[in-house]
DNA sequence: TTTAATATGTGACATACGTAACAAAAAATG
DNA sequence: CATTTTTTGTTACGTATGTCACATATTAAA
């Protein structure tokens, strides 16, 4: 099986491998993307070897053929659909996110209680959570990206999950609490703001001042 | 040491005891906090005994004494400022955003190469990056949001560094080549989708179909 | 064609991480 | 006041994860 982590290392290694052939490199080597990514030269071969790649003895690896086992595993060669629930701030923002396609990914519909948010201009034709079972059902979604205020989070998540979601990447902070076999997935700038000044060393707490 | 997955976890538990102090609860149980994050109960009871918070033999936690003694690590006393670069569709969104202060942050300034956008009406001051190091220097900043477009974000980030940034959160889907000492956290949309597919058992690949 | 150099692939090892088991303390009960 | 119940605190254990070392393949060079 294949961990979290070891995930988290592939997706890295595609954004490296990305980057290496936007430059116009064919091949590579664990050493050189040791340096895109900081991981640990041994720890890629070891993963890609698990995955079944294998490189040449000393030429290194074909980035081409690294991309497109990597693409078996994450960019899925049909599209997948999903909806955006919550026009506000982000929800706005993220509705004119353009790096879908690049993913294989198609944002097939947004949902916003607030009637207003229907009329604007939007690259994707918006509605009520009244007819989400109805595009759920159309276009075989199971992902939802949840943006709506902290106060209606859990709510409108235990509605996504009753309308047959299965994945949700929620940008409200608070934890979520769903059913176990739902998957969450977590975007909390404050938490990440938290975590890097943590590791920063910036704790002027009380007792240090 | 305090490692990066207990620091994550650690968070976690300051979610749900934020949720459950809003409920009204005063004290809680380590099989309580399992059932809200998800996290084994003796686990999290190891994870307070590192820190040295105790509780009582049958009477659980103290709510507010475990988020006292969290606060002390993440909660920072002093408020700690932070600056936001790029205004694009992602970084109007974060300007925007409320939650600062509620975790002792402070948006002290929003950059932009973009004049127009100095126009426009936001909540804090907005400058080109020729003010950077100024706003650096005067209100003590070494976290920055970096939140511009793919193609400038290797450039940005250098800028910013160069210019006294520690610490980066870093928004465009990109990896960010720095110098050792700087520490990145990465919000990819698309990554976060595509891991959540992955795990969802959404894999309709080449070989697959 | 031999030798040297370089980079992969992998098995052994070390460390980190989480689980399980259980003793000790505190509260409730009779 | 003794006993039972509950929940913590901690030690021992097993698994997962990453590093190290080195044999092996491939290319370049002499």
């Amino acid at each position: 099986m294949i961990s979290n982590l070891q995930t988290r290392r592939l997706q890295k290694y595609r954004m490296a491998l990305l980057r290496l052939k936007k430059m116009g490199l064919k091949k590579t080597f664990s050493h050189s993307l040791s340096d895109e990514t900081g991981i640990s030269p041994e720890l890629i071969r070891k993963d890609f070897s698990i995955l079944g790649i294998r490189g040449k003895r000393r030429g290194g690896y074909e980035i081409e053929g690294l991309l497109d086992e990597l693409k078996k595993l994450f960019g899925r060669v049909k599209e997948q659909n999903v909806v955006l629930v919550g026009l506000g701030n982000i929800g706005s923002a993220l509705v004119n996110y353009e790096n879908y396609r690049q993913s294989n990914m198609h944002l097939v519909a947004a949902f916003d209680i607030d009637p207003s948010k229907r009329q604007r201009k939007y690259p994707v034709p918006v509605y009520t959570l009244d007819n989400l079972r109805e595009v759920v059902d159309a276009f075989e979604v199971s992902v939802a990206i949840l943006a709506v205020p902290e106060f209606s989070a859990q709510e409108t998540a235990n509605y996504l999950v009753e309308n047959g979601i299965r994945g949700i990447l929620n940008f409200a902070p608070v934890l979520l609490k769903l059913p176990g076999h739902v998957l969450v997935n977590n975007i909390n700038v404050m938490i990440e703001l938290e975590r890097l000044m943590f590791h920063l060393g910036i704790r002027q707490n009380a007792e240090l001042v």
